[in-house]
DNA sequence: CGCTGATAATCAGCATACTGACGATCAGTG
DNA sequence: CACTGATCGTCAGTATGCTGATTATCAGCG
């Protein structure tokens, strides 16, 4: 790949953003390929996961939750309760909110898809040796928490 | 914001792969508010850069140097060379091949650039104490590298 | 030279993710 | 009740990022 050995070179691989960037994508393609069987995203699990452990929740509440912008979660709901595993349903005291639920199939969703959301996980960290996956975890807050007001839609949770 | 109580609830924030989503998200964010003034993503930087110090690169290469579907890079450089930042010509030995060269302005950008794009990543690990960054960088590293091959474009940088 | 398989780039389709603008609704005030 | 400002959700526009299909070209073989 000859380079020009240059000192304007940059090595894209020791910045941070671009680190990162990388990782994500990995993280994703490791949970697409685990739950395959399920025609699940990422944030779709998110989006699940979070209505049903706070049923009722309302649109603005779901994306600060899971970090999402409230344009963003409403494709992502969409997508959802095409497929029969979500409600939306008008709040009686504001008809402004839509209010979240899982289906009955949402909810057996979650239930098959559960060991393998956690064997996606746990291969992300895998190639760390097992003392040192807890410290990324704990960096990992940290840089998140501290930088969370960046961000649109900054999570409460 | 009232959950239930319930065993089959996830503490998203403690999953690896949402973590990194969020941090993704921040970095996104930081490196557009320093660099706010070129208009450029984190990924038109990842591309010029390469290009700047492989000349002639091929886009084929140049996605999996940066870790991106070629499919994917096309949409990026459509948009860096509308702008007027790079170039593509015909390979002659290979038709089929376009070789990619940035501009007098485009070498312009990232000079401008540079000071702007560092102090970004900087801001990104900011919250970690000084000491525990590298060490960091270096757990990212070793994840980013591990798991290479499971994108589609895997990286040889 | 003609055929076949491989390769570079593109395209259509889908799913995040953002900004900025908008319509609908609500709460508070006079 | 009418007016004002705030809030919830949506929409249009733009930019990654993926899969799968397609086009153009090349390399090798008979």
């Amino acid at each position: 790949m000859n380079k020009k050995s240059n000192p304007a070179n940059v090595d894209l691989n020791g910045l941070p953003g671009h680190a990162i960037r990388r990782l994500h994508q990995i993280a994703v393609a490791v949970f697409l390929q685990e739950t395959e069987a399920h025609g699940v995203t990422p944030v779709q699990y998110a989006a699940l996961q979070t209505v049903r452990d706070t049923p009722g929740i309302d649109q603005r509440t779901l994306a600060g939750s899971i970090g999402l912008d409230t344009s963003t979660i409403a494709g992502v709901l969409d997508r959802l309760q095409a497929r029969g595993l979500l409600e939306r349903s008008a709040a009686p005291a504001d008809r402004r909110v839509r209010l979240l639920a899982l289906t009955k199939n949402g909810r057996a969703l979650l239930d098959v898809l559960l060991p393998d959301m956690q064997r996606a996980q746990q291969r992300m960290l895998a190639p760390l040796p097992k003392a040192e996956r807890a410290e990324f975890m704990r960096m990992l807050q940290v840089l998140v928490t501290s930088n969370n007001e960046l961000s649109r839609a900054p999570s409460d949770g």
